[in-house]
DNA sequence: TTGTAGGCGTTATCAG
DNA sequence: CTGATAACGCCTACAA
């Protein structure tokens, strides 16, 4: 395999000459410049990616952290990450975490100086030690759809998300509005959702009864959405309608529903989250996530944050959209 | 940070004991060794990747290609893949390709040497020059349910899946058996499926009528699992059974049927393909392809063909499973 | 505008 | 068993 020095030779001009042809510097003839190419064209010679992340102490490789849900949303955001890359060298080094022992090991490894530039952590909180560690040793750390005030960033307000969701519920004359949360962190137990506030929030402001047992967390499966909403159908005053945080989960309530012998959206209106190609087909109303948009946003940023100097952390919210199809409508009789 | 002559000076050693004691060299008397993971310890050490990879000329990185597929299928993959790499310090270079561009490139990429020791191309047919260029260059590459004799490959056998599907709805009674088949190439023009052989064998085997009008090759989406079903319903003599490669795919043909009035599995059975919790969910009958296998399998495959000799390349088949639920049932009369 | 020399942090080799 | 030393291939001053 050709070396720096042997495309030297061929072009007969020094390594540093090849070196500035390879890194673009404007301080080459064209003359020579033409001369390198040629001897490289002609030895087909690439640079060592090694050799060069050892010179420039450097990988030009972003750390990706991701919960290993066998789910389609990981995948929209993989692709904004890799848009935000395009026409740049960087190259994504993705581990799928599967549980809280897997993610404290990959934390452990991320931020090991050398293994890659910056570090990306997909739909997780980071930990405690982890948070410390970055402050201390500067390393460039992200946060896509988390939150850590030590932290940099990127996301969507879930709680507006849920408001703005129960609002239209309650537009549509909705009064018994539930909420099937999805936990918070993926890897610990699910003693908090994501938009349990906002949802809150909502029926507050519009004078619509709270009850503790329209509220409830639920694992990313179709089964866990259809045990709880199955649940709340038994109660003694059903929800006329549903919100709930996953495509998943949303899948498993239509069906619950379904099966329970209660129309959609007549008899059950069903919000969902997220948007990929299942939901559009169901005709599922949903909250839609901008998924690709948060990747590519957040790659943009850690890039940032890699090449250039570290200002004060800070948090960026993308807005979401709710998308009506035909799972929500009037409920069909006012009992209340 | 500290380097390995730190931790030489520290433990008073030279820096190539340092290093045995690092690469659980034998040769390290314990008293020594011991002095060495103290000061490692003390100074909290951990050797630079980047060097680590500069002197081994070696990554410790696998490069992985795979189609960017919005799909539950392509985690379960990762997920193999990962857990063959387990206490082995081997990273994954992810690149989701979006389109045969993004393909070629990524294969022009790939086996640049220094960039990974070796490369998983999932789901996707190697280009021609791609495998000239490994053969030559004897770079380590292995297809990951994609054959090409030229190179390393893993795998399920569609065309014995299918078969497996027809010949079971033909147990049931079935005569009008239709395939809603998966392009062979996800980047390329439609023209040939991945199953379509095996179906064939198995109609022919049992004398069942093969119609041309009866074999699809549908994108991987709901809709044009949909629309696929819709044709075959609406010709004069629908089928009574469909075998459907994909689940996506799978998800639309049941729900054309319930729109056209046709009961599940009564008036239409419907074999899917995959399995994954909306599958399990919905009763869908499938042929079970082991993707988490599949992935280790190849992963492990690879790293042997990284640190060992290269023998001839090979073919592995792993058995696929028909996972009988609610979706199949005898047919409702028998015209024929 | 160009060539040269030094350094990067390991691993590997070879005497001792 | 251990220590010194030579690569490894590039980048980046600095000198010309």
């Amino acid at each position: 395999l050709p070396t720096i020095h042997d495309v030297a030779r061929a072009a007969g001009v020094g390594i540093g000459t090849v070196s500035r042809v390879l890194n673009r510097s404007e301080l080459v003839s064209a003359a020579t410049r033409q001369r390198v190419l040629d001897a490289i064209e002609r030895l087909g010679y690439s640079p060592s990616p090694i050799a060069r992340a050892f010179g420039r102490r450097r990988t030009d490789k972003l750390d990706v952290l991701i919960p290993a849900y066998a789910q389609a949303f990981l995948v929209e955001i993989l692709r904004g990450i890799e848009a935000a890359l395009v026409d740049t060298d960087c190259t994504l080094l993705v581990r799928a975490i599967v549980d809280a022992d897997d993610r404290d090991r990959a934390f452990e490894a991320c931020c090991v100086k050398g293994r890659a530039d910056g570090a990306l952590l997909v739909w997780m909180p980071a930990s405690d030690s982890l948070a410390r560690r970055v402050v201390e040793e500067h390393f460039p750390v992200l946060l896509l759809n988390g939150s850590d005030e030590r932290l940099w960033s990127v996301g969507v307000d879930h709680d507006a998300a849920a408001e703005r969701a129960v609002t239209y519920c309650m537009g549509l004359g909705h009064r018994r509005i539930a909420l099937i949360d999805r936990p918070a962190d993926p890897f610990g137990a699910p003693i908090s959702g994501i938009c349990r506030d906002g949802y809150l929030r909502a029926l507050k402001h519009g004078d619509a009864p709270v009850r503790d047992e329209y509220q409830r967390i639920a694992a990313l499966t179709p089964d866990a959405g259809a045990a709880a909403t199955r649940e709340l159908l038994q109660l003694s005053e059903p929800p006329t309608a549903v919100i709930v945080a996953s495509e998943a989960q949303a899948i498993g309530a239509l069906d619950a529903a379904r099966r329970d012998g209660r129309r959609v959206p007549s008899e059950l209106s069903v919000v969902g989250y997220n948007d990929n190609d299942v939901a559009r087909f169901l005709g599922l109303t949903t909250v839609s996530v901008p998924l690709r948009d948060l990747g590519r946003l957040a790659a943009e940023q850690l890039l940032a944050l890699v090449t250039g100097a570290q200002a004060q952390p800070q948090s960026t919210y993308l807005p979401t959209q709710l998308t009506v199809r035909r799972t929500c409508g009037p409920p069909l009789a006012e009992r209340a």
